[in-house]
DNA sequence: TGAAATGTTGGGGCG
DNA sequence: ACGCCCCAACATTTC
């Protein structure tokens, strides 16, 4: 008897260990077609960002060769979903298509509507979670409703405990490869004019394999100082899996198995895997309010009155807004498509309150230039950060960026790095060059207004304007 | 996972 | 020795 293929469609789930989906395949004895489809159409206006395309590129990639080793092949199609996915099922005889589940709106949309179509068809649909640890519905209060607070939130899904699925088997899956499947250079994911990714390579390297090792890494070198040096933006303290983490090259089931079985609960764990916690309370976010990357949690924050300039948006987006932390790690963003956490919370307030510029902007900029652009986080931190979100920072909290510079940047090793222009000046003053004498400065080469800006804004007179703006509402 | 303003305390300099 | 003031250090309140 002969045994129709299956097809296996990757989404986020760019891994072949600890795969849910990838497991009930194997198990029912099917010919596997490991598809990935490019459908730019469906996820308007969220289309994938630049950064992105570069990471998805390598990670396919990696993928790939990855099922190459199994005798498999990756399956590349590029258009609407449905219609390559009708197309494969006419060509082959398939009768079910295998999948994980995805949370973004645009992406429940399309699903909910293939399901509806393929099901009527009598194709058989199975979708499964791959990539959190509490579905966003699963998580309730006491009254039944989602839950707006983090702290309450995480409480819960810990008495709750997450749900481990599937755990790999020894069957060993059967690949159908007799299938034409696009180029993946054809598909233009990487720079092709001018190289803007260059510094992305020589810091990433996307794939399952890469990710495993970071996991690794982190844990036996960087977790047990990980509360402390998760702040300081200038080492490398915290476990930069985020990006590994948006494609589903390791899932939060790896990630709290192997802190579980590596390592005995302390506050490094617990502060760690909160921060897992935190991606969780965001989807749960999107899941339940999927208005969320558009409009204001906070209703009372729809009339709130944004400044509408573009050169400051702009001064903001290329890192010369004169407050060396916040340029330092707009460089880090634009330079390797990631900007340590520490430093977002510091460029985001800055935006917001100094600039008093609408959040959507500072989200938009986010969207295409971090390779771990999420929709669910970007949009609930953002929020978080503007004082509009769920669970926000209160509209007085206000970084002031000289303090926080000096505070998590002491000795100046992250301002040098990405603002090399200041790299003469003196640790008293180089997170307020504007401060220093001009024989100081003049000793370090800098020139105000030529080498390096002056503040945009005065921080003072910033942050009264924008508690009298918040204070309006 | 704030910062600034305001309040309190206690040691030391000084007349 | 004593009272007074200054101010750093810390605590509390306010935005």
């Amino acid at each position: 008897m002969t045994l129709f293929p299956l097809i296996l469609w990757f989404r986020q789930d760019l891994r072949l260990h600890h795969h849910p989906a990838l497991e009930a395949a194997k198990a029912t004895g099917q010919p596997i077609i490991p598809l990935y489809i490019l459908d730019e159409g469906a996820s308007d206006p969220w289309k994938m960002g630049e950064a992105q395309r570069w990471w998805l590129h390598h990670s396919l990639a990696s993928l790939n060769k990855d099922l190459e080793s199994q005798g498999g092949k990756l399956i590349l199609r590029r258009g609407s979903s449905a219609q390559i996915l009708k197309n494969i099922l006419q060509e082959t005889g398939t009768q079910s298509i295998y999948w994980s589940r995805c949370y973004e709106p645009f992406s429940i949309a399309r699903d909910t509507g293939l399901k509806k179509e393929f099901i009527e068809q009598g194709i058989t649909l199975k979708s499964f979670n791959s990539s959190l640890l509490f579905e966003p519905w699963e998580i309730q209060n006491q009254q039944g409703h989602p839950y707006k607070v983090f702290t309450q939130f995480w409480k819960k899904c810990l008495i709750q405990g997450p749900r481990f699925p599937t755990f790999d088997s020894t069957l060993s899956p059967q690949f159908y490869t007799s299938l034409k499947s696009d180029d993946l250079t054809s598909w233009e994911l990487t720079p092709t004019h001018t190289n803007w990714a260059h510094g992305f390579s020589k810091v990433w390297h996307p794939g399952e394999a890469s990710a495993h090792k970071k996991l690794e890494d982190f844990c036996t070198s960087r977790l047990a100082t990980y509360k402390e040096a998760r702040n300081q933006p200038g080492c490398i303290g915290t476990s930069r899996l985020s990006p590994h983490l948006h494609f589903g090259e390791i899932s939060p089931h790896q990630i709290w198995h192997h802190l579980h079985q590596k390592s005995s609960s302390n506050a490094s764990v617990e502060s760690f895997l909160s921060e897992i916690g935190w991606r969780e309370f965001c989807y749960h976010l999107l899941y339940n309010f999927p208005s969320l990357p558009e409009r204001p949690f906070q209703e009372k924050f729809t009339t709130f009155e944004w400044e509408n300039t573009d050169e400051a948006l702009s001064l903001w987006q290329t890192g010369k807004t004169g407050y060396p932390i916040v340029d330092a790690g707009m460089r880090e963003l634009w330079q390797t498509g990631w900007m340590h956490n520490r430093v977002r919370m510091i460029v985001a307030s800055f935006l917001t309150k100094h600039l008093l510029l609408p959040w959507q902007e500072g989200q938009k900029w986010f969207w295409t230039t971090l390779v771990d652009a999420d929709l669910a986080n970007n949009a609930a931190n953002w929020q978080w950060v503007a004082g509009c979100g769920a669970d926000a920072a209160p509209y007085f909290r206000i970084f002031n960026p000289i303090l926080q510079g000096e505070k998590f940047d002491p000795q100046g090793d992250y301002v040098r790095q990405w603002v090399p222009e200041l790299k003469n000046l003196s640790n008293s003053f180089l997170h307020k060059p504007w401060e220093a004498s001009s024989a100081e400065l003049n000793q370090a080469g800098v020139v105000l207004g030529k080498t390096y800006p002056f503040p945009l804004v005065n921080h003072e007179q910033a942050r009264k304007r924008a508690l009298e703006r918040y204070r309006h509402l």
